[in-house]
DNA sequence: TAGAAAACGTA
DNA sequence: GTACGTTTTCTAG
């Protein structure tokens, strides 16, 4: 490079951003890949590019190249931990565009250059310093503030999108101070974006008055005692030395290493077919035409590269929330647009799912092409790899299955090098070792295996490539390693989870277990955890597992993981599910996991105490029955009770069970007890007690955490048809509440000191649901006035008036609604209310009459069912229900109850989902510190800081009030509830 | 020792 | 009549 040389520095990740707000935001390929900063990028860099042949006009590069962040971390995080931490994770729909811009550079024949530990902006400081010492002319394609220090008589910034230079005179005239002037300058009024914290107070404006009065930073900070402003002077006293560090925060670098010199950078001629290949597989159309014309290029000719929506990222489709429009018209359009994209000779979603499935069931797993990767060069080559092609797959092993208390020993990862092959042949799998130990058993436990990476190495290494949002993580129950990594010091960002995209494909289809997932889309039945690790007393941690087995079965897993996503993601699109994965199921994981990880306090003594009085009660029952019974027995064991009961006793017998006994339900006994037995009311009151004692007051302090001294729950997002969450270790979601004795349970779930448990739950949620999906004038009425719907629906019905109406009247009413909800039948009505199935039946007909919406909105669901063999929410949730064209009448009966209801407890289920989703961002812009612990089906439970009571309920309440929208509008208010108190009894 | 059955806690 | 998870007992291996 020489004098009169014209370099082109473009900042790839300012401008991917920039982009991507300034653009219209539903730029998408046909198959639903984002596609708009993308587009923009290209368009752009065309330009330019068109400019260098064009020499009538005035600037015309010579050198060029294109700059981008590298890793989530550099320096300026070991100077202040806290830099770009106000910075959130990029947009959903940018995510897949990060490794398409670079693809698009190198497709344009432009060096893309990045480099780890550096920011693009240090990059290009060090190549415009270099340029300007030999003389040659700069432009930074970028408008970024934090550039203009760079700003002199050879370098000039350009802002592409307004077609405007910026030399000197304008960074004056937009600062007041010139580009030499920029670095303080910044340094005082700090960045909140980037979380550069300058000096309170002092803003733009301010800072250019004391530079321009005091020269530079130094010396103004030399006489701040001197400034009259008594607020400005003591902010300047106080954080002079906050201010000095933000100097060094937004100092560029300008000594950074860089790969390529100066003349390596000398503009090169595009590859006209290739560019255009790209360009045609990305669907630019116009661009496509203008370059080929320019290069002499025959588009016609040249077949598009399948650029990926497919590359493997998040394919996009229809919005659920139409701040743009109306939902359902997007998702009509997608299908539209497929078909679109077929008469372009392009594979529509639909045959692009099958193409990728077949071609995933063809393909095979060899165990042998496995690495054990023991030496940091390697890794470091592996995670270069995820970075260049944005994408891998990754799991982690540690030595628990509870992801609190599991400690990381290893974890795999696997690339493509061609995210088109489904066959999996383009995949390399490896396993890296970190804390395995010796399997001998010495005095001291066996010592680590030799040779393993150097953990904290390691984890760095992992960390950059975890936290890249740009490049997209694969797991399976990516929430498990979320967890674990979170408790290691790495946040997650930017992934797609296998087990959630199979839930939202096939929820009703069998579980979504990764060895089912292979068997059912693969063919291929992975190792078994047993195998490597053992069962039973045998069995031992995965950290004692040897190298060798435990590469087949880590790196396998992942090998794995990222075969299904091949297959399973093109089908979110295909199916048009995009959106309820994107918008109710992938943001809860890390939701979910931070609710895990914070757990909820419970109090030990309470539950101590509790269990002494259960344990009395008990046993004084105990003896009490044994002695009618005349003998002792185990009153736990159905069969002895049985035997005691309808055998030695001659009770009259009730219903049977499956296997054939007698049953010895409450049910059964409720009704011997009415009947005037004194031993059946024992039993079950026995019962009561020792099962608030076994399942809660004794079970619950065994999952007090050890350090945490907290319990942590874990959530299930993809266990129920519905679209429900689940709860297991231990079960939050079924704590007692119906009866006196079990609500003392409740009294020992506490907010921590200085807090309150506030608990906000749906008023009514499903039947709100039901008289919004099946349009019940009668019901929206009611809720719209707030009426008792129960008390309302007995009027209708029975033509009762409200105004005292009796209990019994009401009660009845209240079990047909909730019949409704479950599929109603006449036998469950029945018993329900333990009346003759004739009546139950006459109710039933009687409701219809009232309320005829209902049976058409049952006959249209069952219909619907049958003929799709799902069902969908109002959010577009599906459950299947293969079954329900069973020729067992009982089984196709039960299939179309479950389907009657899903939708309704599915759609509630959507609603709370949104609500979680949307509330820790609501509560953070709202300065709250409630942090959200538990979910019960239709509650939420937060625990607050007093002093914030007042001002979190009504958020709450709103956020909760207002899920469903913008994307549906509900034809009845959703209502909640919201208490605050010591404990959960209180609250709820 | 693993898994089914019965019972029962929640929404 | 829907949707779950846990506990205890008992049986099959």
């Amino acid at each position: 490079m020489k004098a009169g040389d014209h370099l082109f520095l473009i900042d790839g990740s300012g401008y991917i951003f920039r982009a991507y707000h300034a653009l219209p935001p539903l730029t998408r390929k046909s198959d639903g890949l984002p596609v708009g900063a993308v587009s923009g990028f290209c368009n752009m860099l065309w330009k330019l590019l068109s400019d260098a042949r064009d020499t009538s006009v005035g600037v015309t590069p010579t050198h060029f190249a294109v700059i981008f962040d590298h890793s989530a971390k550099n320096f300026r995080h070991d100077l202040y931990t806290d830099y770009k931490a106000n910075r959130s994770a990029p947009p959903e729909d940018l995510v897949p565009q990060f490794a398409l811009i670079r693809q698009a550079t190198r497709a344009f024949n432009i060096p893309c250059i990045e480099r780890e530990g550096f920011e693009a902006d240090d990059i290009i400081a060090t190549y415009a310093r270099l340029a300007e010492g030999v003389g040659a002319d700069v432009t930074i394609v970028s408008s970024d503030k934090d550039l203009m220090q760079l700003v002199g008589e050879h370098v000039s910034l350009y802002d592409s999108m307004k077609d405007r230079q910026i030399g000197p005179a304008e960074v004056r005239e937009k600062w007041g101070v010139g580009p030499e002037g920029m670095i303080d300058l910044q340094a005082l009024v700090g960045d909140s974006i980037d979380n550069v914290p300058g000096i309170p107070g002092i803003g733009p404006k301010t800072a250019a008055q004391l530079l321009d009065e005091y020269g530079d930073l130094d010396t103004l900070l030399e006489h701040a005692g001197e400034i009259k402003q008594k607020k400005r002077r003591e902010n300047l006293l106080e954080f002079a030395e906050q201010a000095r560090l933000s100097r060094d925060l937004v100092r560029l670098k300008t000594d950074t290493p860089v790969d390529l010199d100066l003349t390596a950078l000398v503009l090169e001629p595009q590859d006209g077919p290739r560019l255009v290949a790209f360009l045609k597989g990305l669907e630019f159309s116009s661009l496509t035409r203008r370059v080929a014309e320019a290069t002499g290029t025959d588009a016609a000719t040249v077949e598009a590269e399948t650029v990926e929506g497919e590359a493997g990222s998040a394919a996009h489709g229809p919005d659920l929330d139409p701040g743009d429009a109306d939902a359902d018209a997007d998702t009509k359009a997608v299908g539209a647009r497929a078909s679109d994209a077929f008469a372009n000779g392009a594979w529509t979603p639909a045959a692009l799912a099958a193409k990728r499935s077949e071609a995933a069931a063809a393909g095979t797993i060899d165990h042998a092409r496995y690495h054990c990767i023991r030496d940091l060069e390697t890794l470091k080559l592996w995670a270069e790899e995820a970075r260049q092609s944005g994408l891998v797959a990754f799991d982690t092993e540690t030595n628990s299955l509870d992801a609190m208390q599991a400690d990381l020993v290893g974890f795999s990862l696997a690339l493509t090098h061609d995210v088109r092959d489904a066959s999996g042949a383009a995949i390399r799998a490896a396993y890296v070792p970190l804390l395995h130990r010796k399997q001998e058993d010495d005095l001291l436990g066996g010592g680590l295996v030799e040779d393993q990476v150097p953990f904290d190495e390691a984890l760095s290494i992992l960390k950059a490539v975890l936290e890249d949002a740009s490049i997209l993580k694969i797991g399976q129950n990516l929430k498990y390693d979320w967890l674990v990594m979170k408790r290691h010091g790495v946040t997650i960002a930017g992934f797609d989870d296998t087990l959630l995209i199979s839930y939202v494909l096939d929820a009703g289809r069998g579980n979504h277990g990764m060895d089912v997932l292979s068997e059912r889309w693969l063919g291929h039945t992975p190792i078994p955890y047993k195998e490597v690790c053992g069962t039973g007393r045998s069995a031992i941690t995965f950290e004692r597992v040897d190298l060798e087995a435990a590469t087949r079965y880590a790196a396998e897993d992942a090998d794995v993981t990222l075969r299904l996503w091949l297959v399973l993601k093109p089908r979110l699109v295909a199916d048009g599910l995009i959106a309820v994965y994107e918008r109710l199921e992938r943001p809860l994981v890390a939701v979910l996991a931070r609710m895990e990880e914070r757990g909820v306090s419970v109090d030990r003594q309470i539950l101590s105490r509790l269990s002494g009085e259960l344990a009395q009660g008990a046993a004084a029952l105990e003896a009490e029955i044994q002695e009618i019974a005349g003998e002792p027995f185990n009153i736990g064991s159905t069969k002895q009770l049985g035997e005691i009961l309808f055998g030695k006793l001659g009770l009259p017998g009730g219903a049977k069970t499956k296997g054939g006994q007698w049953s010895t339900s409450a049910q059964v006994l409720e009704d011997l007890a009415a009947a005037g037995h004194e031993l059946p009311r024992k039993i079950v009151d026995w019962r009561q007690l020792t099962k608030l004692k076994s399942t809660y007051t004794d079970a619950l302090p065994g999952y007090i955490h050890p350090t945490t001294t907290r319990v942590h729950t874990s959530y299930a997002l993809a266990s129920t048809t519905t679209g429900r969450l689940s709860s297991s270790e231990p079960n939050l979601q079924n704590i007692p509440i119906r009866t006196a004795v079990g609500r003392k349970i409740r009294t020992a779930f506490v907010a921590e000191r200085g807090h309150k448990l506030v608990s906000a739950d749906y008023s009514q949620i499903e039947l709100r649901v039901l008289a919004h999906v099946a349009e019940i004038p009668q019901l929206v009425q009611a809720f719209a006035d707030d009426m008792d719907i129960h008390a309302m629906t007995a009027s209708e019905m029975f033509g009762v008036p409200v105004e005292g109406m009796p209990g019994e009247v009401r009660r009845r009413a209240k079990a047909i609604n909730f019949g409704i909800i479950y599929g109603i039948s006449a036998f469950g009505l029945a018993n329900q209310l333990g009346i003759e199935r004739s009546e139950a039946g006459d109710y039933i007909k009687r409701y219809f009459e009232r309320f005829p919406g209902i049976r058409d909105y049952i006959e249209d669901t069952k219909a619907f069912a049958r003929q799709h063999g799902y069902v969908e929410t109002i959010f577009g949730r599906r459950a299947h229900y293969p079954e329900i064209r069973s020729a067992n009448p009982s089984m196709r009966a039960f299939n179309e109850r479950a389907a009657i209801n899903a939708p309704i407890q599915g759609s509630a289920a959507d609603v709370i989902r949104r609500a979680m989703i949307r509330m820790e961002d609501a509560l953070a812009h709202s300065n709250l510190a409630a942090r959200m612990l538990l979910q019960v089906h239709d509650e939420l439970i937060f625990e607050v800081p007093d002093d914030e009571v007042e001002a979190t309920m009504p958020l709450v309440r709103s956020v909760m009030e207002e899920a469903a929208m913008p994307a549906r509008a509900m034809r009845v208010p959703l209502r909640v509830d919201v208490r605050a108190a010591d404990n959960w009894d209180e609250a709820h």
